[in-house]
DNA sequence: GAACGAACATGAAACGTTTCAACGCGATTC
DNA sequence: GAATCGCGTTGAAACGTTTCATGTTCGTTC
C-alpha cells in the first residue's frame, strides 16, 4: 500500500530527485550531507526501489537467466547455488528455468527471460540452441553455456575438461587393478558422453598393460537407466563381465551400484568396481560409496555468472572458454584389489 | 540493438498504439482486422514486450519469487519444479533464491525480490520470517508457506500432514513386525520434525502391541547427520538397538543406511528396518531401496503457486491451509521379517 | 433522414526511475 | 574585481507500456 517514491524521498529529504537517485547510485558526487539527510528519509519511509522504472529507463538489469535442461541432476543444483552466490553478492536475482527436454518449454522460458529483459542468460543446453542464442545476442542479452564448451567460439562457455575426465577414470581403473572396462552411458549426441569416453579410449590405449574397453549405452543419463544397463551387464555369463565400471555420470553409477549390489548378486568393488562422474553428494552416500571423477561444480555457476556480467558490461569482449580440470575422489567402489589378476 | 516498441508496430500496422496494446492484452476488444494487421507487424518487426515498462505502468509482475532455505534437499527440488511448471503454463517467471541457514542472505532476497516486485512470494522458511512476511504484505506482496503449516492462519500455506505421515510410517513399522523403533531427526525448532516424531508417538502408544520409540536427535536433516547418528547406533551392544529406525527425512535415511550397511556390520532389513520421510529419488536408488512416506512434491509446488495467483489476484482473500496426506511407499529397507518375535 | 447506440480506434497522460544540460556559488587565479 | 573553475544541485525529458476519456464510424430504429 505505502507506495514510496524517489520524488517523496526527495521531497521528504528537501533535495531535489536528482540527488537522490545520484546518492542511490552514485554517492561520491553528491555531499555527505545530502547522502546523509536522503539515507534517513530513505529510512524513515521504508522507500524501496523500483526496479522496474529503473530497468526502463536505465535499460540495466539486475536479473539474470539460468536456464538448465536436465533438472533432475543433482549437479546442477550444485552449479546453480554457486551461481546464485555469486549473483546475490551483486544484488543481482536470478531467473530459473528448468525445462527437461521439452524444445517447447525452453522457448518459453527464452522467450519469458527475454520479456524481462534480463541481463543475460545462462545456460546448460541439452539441445542445439545456437540459433537462438545468436537471435538474443543481437538484441543486446549475451549467453554463457555451462557445462558444454562451446568449440564454435561463438559464446563463451564454462566447462570440465571432460576429455581429460574420462581419461583419469580409467587411469584409476587400470592402476587399480582392473583390465576389462565398461564405459556405460549415452545419449552419444551429448558432448559430454563422447568426450568422456575419447578421453577413456585414450586411457586404455596409452596403458602400460593390454585394457579392453567396451561400451554399453544407455539412453540417458539416468538412475532408472543405470539400472537396465546393469541388468544387462548381469545377464552375461560371469565371465564375460566387465571387472569395472565407468559411468558416464552418477546417476548411471548408482543405478549401476543398485542393480548389481542389490540383489547381492555381485560385489563391488571386489568382482566389480564402479566410478561416476560429477561426485554428487549421494555418490559419497551410496550403500557403496562411490569414486568418482569431482567437477567443480559450484565454481563452474560462479565462474559462468561472472564471466556473464563482464561480457554484459561490456560487449566488445570476445568470447572466452573457461576449463576446469576434474579430480578423482576414490571411495570404496573402487578399492585396489591386490589378489588380482594382471 | 533492434529495438522494437510498441510504437513502432503500431506504425508499422497503421494503427494507433492503444490499438497494438490491446492486441496484446484483450485481443476480444478489437477488430479481427486490427489483430491479424498487429500479429503480422509483430511478426515481421520481431517485437518483443518490455516487461519492465508493463510493470511499471500495469503495476502488475509476472515474476514470483521462491525461497528455498534448505536448498540441498532434492525434495524441494521437486517443489519447485512444480511451482515451475505451473508459473509457466501462467506466463510467469520464477525467481529462484536458496538461502542455507544464513539469515542475512534471507534478508537479501526478500529485499532484492521486493525491488523487483515480485507478484507473490513462495517461502519454504527454515527459521522466523513471519515479521518480515507481514511487511512485505503491507507492501502489497503475498507469501505462501510451502512445506511448512501455518497454524496462526496469517499465510496461506501448502504442507503435508506431518503428524498423519509420522503415525503411518511407525505404523507400517509395526505391522512388519518390528517392536523396538528409533527415531532419527533434528532439529527440534522445525516444526515438521516435531510433527512427525508426534505422529510416531501416537502410533507406537496405540498399537495393539507393547512397542518401544526412542528418539535419537541430529542437529541437522543431512546425509552426514545421518551417518553420525548410525555410528552412535552401532556403538550400542546388539541387544540394544532397535529394530527399526524412522528417520525424520531420506537424507538422514540415506546416511543411516550408508552407516548400518556400508561396513556390512548390520543387515537391512533383516537386522534393522528403516523408513524415511520424502520419497526423494535417490532413495528408490540406494543400494537397499528405501521405504519413504512420500510427499506429493510437485503437487505442492503447482498448489502452492496456484493459491498465491489467486489471492494475488484477489487480495481480499483469506489465507487457507492447504494440507496433503503422505503415502507410505514400500520399499525393500522394511520387508517383513515373518519369522521375527512379538 | 435524424437520432441513437454499439463497436472500435485514438492519443495523451501516467507509472518511477535515470540522465544530462544548465545553474548557483564559493574559491582560485590573473 | 573580473574571469575561470569545480563541486553540487536542479528539474525536465525520456524510457515503453497501459489506461481511459474522447472520437469516429456504421448499422438500426422510428
Amino acid at each position: 500500500m505505502a507506495n514510496v517514491s524517489i520524488r517523496d524521498v526527495a521531497r521528504h529529504a528537501g533535495v531535489s530527485v536528482g540527488t537522490v537517485s545520484n546518492v542511490l547510485n552514485r554517492p561520491d558526487a553528491v555531499s555527505e550531507d545530502s547522502v546523509t539527510r536522503v539515507q534517513t528519509a530513505i529510512e524513515e519511509l521504508g522507500y524501496v526501489r523500483n526496479e522496474a522504472a529503473r530497468k526502463l529507463r536505465a535499460g540495466v538489469s539486475a536479473t539474470v537467466g539460468f536456464v538448465v535442461l536436465d533438472g533432475q541432476n543433482p549437479f546442477f543444483y550444485d552449479v546453480v547455488r554457486g551461481a546464485e552466490d555469486e549473483a546475490s553478492r551483486h544484488g543481482i536475482a536470478i531467473l530459473y528455468g528448468s525445462t527437461g527436454e521439452d524444445v517447447n518449454r525452453e522457448r518459453t522460458y527464452l522467450d519469458l527471460f527475454e520479456e524481462q529483459q534480463v541481463r543475460g542468460l545462462l545456460i546448460a543446453p541439452y539441445g542445439d540452441v545456437n540459433r537462438r542464442l545468436e537471435r538474443l545476442r543481437e538484441r543486446g542479452i549475451r549467453a554463457v553455456l555451462v557445462d558444454r564448451f562451446s568449440g564454435e567460439n561463438k559464446f563463451s562457455s564454462v566447462s570440465v575438461d571432460n576429455v581429460a575426465g574420462g581419461r583419469m577414470a580409467v587411469d584409476h581403473l587400470v592402476a587399480t587393478g582392473r583390465r576389462r572396462i565398461a564405459f556405460v552411458g549415452g545419449p552419444f549426441a551429448m558432448r559430454q558422453v563422447t568426450d568422456r569416453l575419447a578421453g577413456a579410449r585414450v586411457a586404455a590405449e596409452g596403458a602400460d598393460v593390454p585394457v579392453e574397453l567396451e561400451v554399453v549405452a544407455t539412453e540417458a543419463m539416468s538412475v532408472a537407466e543405470g539400472v537396465t544397463a546393469g541388468e544387462r551387464i548381469l545377464r552375461r555369463p560371469r565371465e564375460d563381465r566387465p571387472d569395472a565400471l565407468f559411468a558416464v555420470n552418477d546417476l548411471v553409477a548408482l543405478g549401476l551400484l543398485q542393480s548389481l549390489v542389490g540383489g547381492r548378486r555381485v560385489m563391488v568393488p571386489e568382482e566389480v568396481a564402479i566410478i561416476g562422474f560429477d561426485d554428487i553428494s549421494f555418490a559419497a552416500a551410496a550403500a557403496v560409496p562411490l569414486s568418482s571423477m569431482r567437477q567443480p561444480s559450484a565454481t563452474i555457476g560462479m565462474t559462468a555468472l561472472r564471466v556473464l556480467l563482464e561480457e554484459a558490461g561490456d560487449p566488445t569482449l570476445i568470447p572466452r572458454q573457461t576449463v576446469f580440470q576434474p579430480e578423482l575422489v576414490v571411495r570404496r567402489s573402487t578399492d585396489p584389489q591386490p589378489g588380482r589378476k594382471g
